[in-house]
RNA sequence: GGCCCGUUCGUCUAGGGGUCUAGGACAUCUCCCUUUCACGGAGGAAACACGGGUUCGAUUCCCGUACGGGCUACCA
């Protein structure tokens, strides 16, 4: 027995920016294809004309791209069932071919009726007191359409050219048994499923339709995709039967919705930046407002740690662990494993997880990225010696454990670039005493001839000259960071010292003694 | 409203008839480390929605209720 290939697919609509939650599909799936061996697709599925967004599919792409989620097949890369664009489909008349098929079959039929009539005769059923007003089998006889209207009727409205659409004709009393791969099995009546436009006035598909062309086409095995589907499905299995694709039929999978961190409902575009934290993978602009939408890749995030945050969104491995690489996710991933309720986003940990991964980045990496940084930041000369590597690398050395993104590192520690200016007043209050000025000149002439100017002999120092001045370290060593750093908190202390060097720490000492009070 | 799906600490979750005195992580609190602030370490508080079954035994299975979510378009 051969089994077939595994084959997912991500199919986004390009009507905007992809949010964390198609990122987190695009993921599963991507997940699952590698943890089988098979290949994970990107199609589009443009078929609404009017909701189409310029740069959004390119946007789409770079997401995928930087997550580190890598398309085998389709838009952007090609392959053996291009195109994998359904506008470019549609052109090729693949869907208009199966919308025929089914009508011959008498599984969907032509209906002309308008817009107005169709507000019309929900409305109508409204106030009949009908609790889903839909166009289905106890309402099709008294709509224009083919089975109303009868063939002669039909044929000339067809042939005067009179907009249509073709729906499908859903027969009732029967239940439809779905095999979820998340959910085990569902049960719907197909009294509740309305009969569907499969083929728009315009020619297009809709999703119902074209997805599962495409899908058996496209030799999908595995359709993995949001909870919002799981109404419509059984409709989806119907026209799997009519078309007599019963055994192309992918598995469908109906992942857990992502919900905001607080208050109710799902995490919609929409959100954007209102919560307090980016929705979007990447930064985006709305074209036609110009409203720019942040992004995770701006605010600082690793792609490592957005995914690992949101591989775990509604998934987990059975075990402890958190952290996990790509490949480690491969081999994790389980379908199983797969939660069945929402999830709620929850920015704290997201930030957590991007603070272990800095934990874990090569020092000298850091080191390179953050140096723009500095040099605009602080206004250094490409010469300067603070945007050397070793400089840098011994700041980030210092800095890493205290902030969660990199971009942090000169904010957090803008003593290490930069004299201070002022002097944080309550420790100054606090500690200070105009007595204590002789032992810190004392203290500054000592460490002017400190050399090597290294942790050891500057600690000595600190020490002997303490003692020499019948002082207790306790009083002094937080009023020495104040008066080099400016901050009565901050990194090591030493470690401060011994890498803006004497002459620095000379300076700044001697500066800041002015500044303090008589 | 109707249909479908769901419900373990505040949040993400483990566990799925007895091993549960319900485990981990984030957040929170306390203490230790650190003459600072973090990091780190130790500890604490914190959950099986409710009611009925089934069973010797239910957090785990079934039913109902409540609550939450999704859908209810010529949108996906």
């Amino acid at each position: 027995m051969t089994h077939k290939q595994v084959r997912t697919r991500f199919a986004p609509s390009p009507t905007g920016p992809l949010h964390m939650g198609g990122v987190r599909t695009a993921l599963y799936n991507y997940l699952f294809a590698k943890k089988n061996g098979g290949d994970f697709l990107l199609r589009i599925e443009d078929t609404d004309q009017t909701r189409y967004v310029e740069g959004a599919e390119q946007y789409i792409i770079n997401a995928l791209n930087w997550c580190g989620i890598t398309i085998d097949e389709g838009v952007s890369v090609g392959g053996p069932f291009a195109p994998y664009r359904q506008s470019e489909r549609k052109e090729l008349g693949i869907y208009r071919d199966y919308a025929e098929q089914l009508i011959r079959s008498g599984n969907a039929y032509y209906a002309f009726d308008t817009a107005e009539e169709l507000e019309s005769m929900r409305k109508r059923l409204a106030e009949e007191g009908n609790p889903a007003p839909t166009y289905n089998f106890a309402v099709r006889h008294s709509m224009s359409n083919s089975i109303s209207l009868g063939s002669e009727e039909t044929k000339s409205r067809l042939n005067a050219g009179t907009p249509y659409v073709v729906r499908l004709k859903v027969e009732p009393g029967q239940t439809i048994l779905l095999n979820d791969m998340i959910r085990g099995e569902v049960s719907f009546n197909s009294d509740i499923v309305d009969d569907k436009v499969l083929l728009k006035s315009d020619g297009m598909p809709t999703y119902h339709l074209a997805h599962i062309v495409d899908d058996v086409l496209m030799e999908i095995t595995h359709a993995i995709r949001g909870e919002e589907w799981l109404p419509s499905a059984p409709a989806h299995a119907m026209i799997y039967k009519f078309l007599g694709w019963e055994d192309r039929m992918p598995r469908y999978a109906h992942l857990p919705l992502l919900l905001k961190p607080e208050g109710n409902g799902k995490l919609s575009k929409r959100d954007g930046d209102r919560l307090g934290f980016p929705v979007f993978p990447l930064e985006w602009t709305d074209p036609s407002t110009g409203e720019v939408s942040s992004g995770y890749r701006e605010k600082g995030y690793y792609p490592e740690a957005f995914v690992n945050m949101l591989a775990l969104l509604g998934w987990n491995p059975g075990t402890e662990q958190e952290l996990f690489s790509m490949e480690e996710l491969v081999n994790a991933f389980t379908m199983e494993h797969v939660h069945k309720s929402g999830a709620r986003f929850d920015p704290e940990k997201t930030r957590w997880f991007n603070e272990q991964y800095l934990r874990k980045k090569p020092t000298n990496e850091i080191a390179e990225r953050i140096s723009k940084l500095v040099a605009s930041a602080f206004e250094l000369a490409d010469t300067d010696h603070r945007l050397n590597s070793s400089y840098l690398e011994k700041a980030v050395e210092l800095l890493r454990d205290r902030v969660q993104f990199e971009q942090d590192m000169p904010i957090v520690g803008s003593y290490l670039f930069k004299a201070p200016t002022s002097y944080e007043e309550a420790v100054v209050a606090k500690k200070w005493k105009p007595a204590l000025l002789p032992f810190f000149n004392d203290l500054n002439n000592r460490l002017s001839h400190c050399s090597p100017f290294l942790r050891e002999p500057i600690d000595a120092i600190i020490k002997e000259c303490a003692s020499a001045n019948g002082i207790k370290t306790g009083e002094i060593m937080q009023l020495l960071r104040v008066l080099v750093s400016g901050q009565g908190g901050g990194v090591d202390l030493i470690g401060m010292l011994e890498l803006l060097g004497n002459e620095e720490v000379c300076r700044r000492l001697h500066n800041g003694l002015k500044a303090m009070p008589q």
